[in-house]
DNA sequence: CTGAAAGCGCTAACAA
DNA sequence: TTGTTAGCGCTTTCAG
């Protein structure tokens, strides 16, 4: 009668323990599948758990084994944002793999200006057993900072550094794709909306972009290399400061770096009276959802982005559980909705 | 020289109150700015933990305390998904208020048939200081799992039980806003797509739908009343399934009851060759962001879904925190782009 | 194969 | 004001 000292829910180990007649030890190593513990022993420590409605104590394990069972997920910063659709789709794919295999996800409020304290936050807390992050930049401070930390870390997007972990579509070859069927459509004059400035990513769509126009024996004109951020406001802009192309002809097609900015790309046409695809074709990159909410759908470069967040979560995990090293992973793209905001190049002479 | 314990990381408080030279529990104290230690002790003890870049342990703590500092978030199962962009929104905004005072997010994977197992589990492994939770339906059973449970639990949405916490937008008065919206537009024959069966949302914006009438001095008449289910898929169908009411003119508006089943009634719309809003007004209701992405936005009557999110997210820590008992929010709605997918009634005769 | 005992790092009575 | 002493519930040597 030492007063109840749990009020509520299921038994603890040391009472199941009792109720057994083995000690904590056994029983621990029985619910762990231990191979050493007889095998009439387990199975009736495992019949009396499920008898008396045993549930681990998920914290106490947890630090009796120095872990924490809890994945930190990091966004990007602004001006793309956690509501960006592209990251539900991949937070869809990220949890549903961790929660499989038993962890949580923690996504840690973001320090305006400084991500690593964030980061630093993460680590010397010991708050979690590893680390998703979301585009990599060229020249990325957080890498050393991970590095040294210990903390295994995975990227979604491809890193400059060789020796850190990522997955990625194939950003390159997918915005290759994508400039080829526009020239299969007869455009010759093919404008691009880049990325955000410093992203990896950014860097190779830019690339990809040259690739394709490479393939359709075109030159790389500077005048259709437009500026933008991957946000949809970017890609209105984009199209609104230089319409003047547009309108006069010249450009007859727009491959815009990810959906976003297609969208936003397109919603600017369309205020300029000028049709989509009649007029301009428009290929966006990335596969969104909403994309496919637009009339016509919007034609773009598919990214298996679910499948990118189960992947990243798969290798942070086999890299916690020291299954493997440094893991890099390209996924492959393809395009869909091929004939909506796409159509055959009409040349409206410039002259 | 036992070896070193620990490979990496921050000192421990053990360690720290050596160094101090007082006890852990004096430590522990200073840490917690219990007012029973004195200021020139705490003083030096905080000084040290800042020296000695000391980190306190969150597992530890959490196990001392009987608490996990975790939050359960409970999404729709289907035909509604994660993905689903209100809920990203609200996810922003519950995940602020959240890490703001130190919380972790779960997001468990949910048993696909038996939600109450995913409780269940939540409870009995003791993972969650607390259960946020959507959609209430007209007869939940998870509201008696929980009230069973003991464990603190707030609903996105109101809830038919007196005795539960909610926070919801104004969905009758909302939808009735719309309605009347439309009228004043001169539309006397406006249909309305439902949400899905069963939920108290979907009952109360039909509620709302008929204040709307009534205040038009209309009578609701069932062929008007069009099911659905919240999701786009489900909007698209409704059209199609009574495009013989719109083409021969009688039905001249549309309120859907969400954004997803305006944006899906719209295809339908333009691809059965019905233009928006010349032909057939459409007026939405949550105000979801990709809303803005149609060529025009959506006319709808905007939830502030991130404050949603916040405001749950608060109740519940008052809840936890024991500050206050049950507790009911309704928070306002407005229309947004009034003008964009509504316009005037142009009566096409139906004679 | 099983058990005893010593923690994981922190908190919380209860004393002093 | 501070220290002592027990734990929180589980894991893991180390013996046997």
């Amino acid at each position: 009668m030492k007063g109840s000292r749990r009020i509520r829910g299921s038994i603890t180990m040391a009472e199941l323990a009792k109720k057994c007649g083995f000690s904590k030890a056994t029983v621990s190593r029985a619910l762990a599948d231990d191979p050493r513990v007889k095998p009439e022993t387990k199975e009736l420590i495992l019949e009396m758990a499920e008898r008396y409605n045993y549930r681990p104590h998920a914290v106490a394990s947890n630090l009796a084994r120095r872990r924490t069972k809890t994945i930190g997920l990091l966004f990007p910063s602004a001006p793309r944002t956690i509501a960006d659709p592209f990251f539900l789709e991949y937070l869809h794919g990220v949890s549903e793999t961790l929660f499989e295999q038993g962890f949580s996800l923690l996504i840690p409020q973001l320090h305006q200006e400084r991500v690593t304290d964030t980061i630093e936050e993460l680590v010397a807390h010991r708050r979690v057993d590893g680390i998703i992050l979301t585009e990599p930049r060229l020249v990325d401070e957080r890498i050393a900072l991970l590095k040294e930390s210990k903390v295994p870390f995975v990227f979604l997007g491809s890193t400059v550094d060789e020796d850190v972990s990522w997955v990625d579509g194939d950003n390159r070859g997918g915005i290759c794709q994508g400039v080829q069927a526009l020239g299969a459509l007869g455009h010759k004059r093919i404008a691009v909306i880049l990325g955000e400035e410093g992203l990896v990513s950014t860097e190779k769509r830019f690339l990809g972009y040259q690739d394709g126009l490479a393939s359709l024996g075109l030159e790389l004109d500077w005048e259709l290399v437009w500026p933008g951020d991957f946000t949809r406001k970017g890609g209105y802009e984009a199209v609104v400061g230089h319409l003047d192309q547009i309108q006069s002809g010249d450009v007859t097609a727009i491959m815009a770096s990810n959906d976003l900015m297609a969208i936003g790309a397109i919603q600017a046409l369309n205020q300029a009276g000028v049709s989509v695809p009649q007029q301009v074709s428009v290929m966006g990159f990335d596969g969104i959802e909403v994309g496919k909410y637009l009339s016509p759908p919007l034609t773009t470069v598919q990214q298996p982005v679910y499948n990118l967040g189960k992947e990243v979560a798969g290798v942070l995990l086999g890299l916690i559980a020291e299954e493997h090293g440094v893991v890099h992973r390209t996924l492959p793209v393809s395009i869909v909705n091929e004939t909506n905001t796409i159509g055959p190049a009409v040349p409206r002479g410039a002259a």
